[in-house]
DNA sequence: GTAACCAGTATAACAGAGTATACCAGTTAT
DNA sequence: ATAACTGGTATACTCTGTTATACTGGTTAC
């Protein structure tokens, strides 16, 4: 029963270090919920830095799950927007929020 | 369309707190394949130290991920197996392998 | 003009994840 | 008896994710 093991772990690692971290999932929550604006997005997610939310915005670019549109209009606006590529990870979102909602329950339970 | 949102965040990062890190998911992936004895586990793995691996499996047993049975006998044997609540995890593997894979082919493309 | 907004960057410090290395008590194999 | 196995623990270190705080240059509102 043992497949390509190394490769799928190496997949797994690969996903898990592209939506680790404390702030990346809020993010792209954020933003698939329809904020747009830098700071509309910071407002959104409490307790998140100004200098954090740069550093994950540009990772979640670089990873191609948000875009950065820089519209060079007099005050110059920013918009970030999810891609579609983002939205396939969609399922294995709401399996986690529906996991993490049981595991919760799970934990709690007296032992 | 703003449900429950921050609960589903909360959620997210319970999820992400539990299966996140360097090694979780290797070890559960190692012990899932039937490994079950500590220097085992720790050999399937390569690179993880005795350490990490002494950390994680008590992590995932306090998570009830897996268990930890101590057989008394002369030389004293421990066995770790993965649970069925462990097992109720696979899809969101599964959804993971198939986008980490994806996600390398993506990022890999020439720009 | 000064206060508040925009989209961030700079600098420094902290805390926890991860690494490196050695060690322990006990058992089995040669 | 000496080496190698078992299932780990101890100590010390590095490294990076995260925080805290301040600041920039430009625009708009009062």
């Amino acid at each position: 029963m043992i497949r390509n093991q190394q490769e799928e772990v190496q997949a797994l690692q690969d996903t898990i270090y592209v939506i680790g971290g404390k702030w990346r999932l809020p993010i792209i929550n954020s933003i698939c919920n329809g904020n747009k604006r830098f700071r509309e997005i910071e407002r959104s997610i409490p307790g998140i830095t100004t200098r954090m939310l740069s550093r994950e915005l540009k990772d979640l670019e670089m990873n191609k799950l948000i875009t950065r549109t820089v519209y060079d209009e007099t005050p110059v606006l920013v918009e970030y927007e999810s891609t579609d590529y983002c939205k396939s990870f969609g399922p294995v979102i709401l399996a986690m929020i529906a996991w993490g909602k049981e595991h919760k329950k799970k934990i709690t339970q007296k032992s």
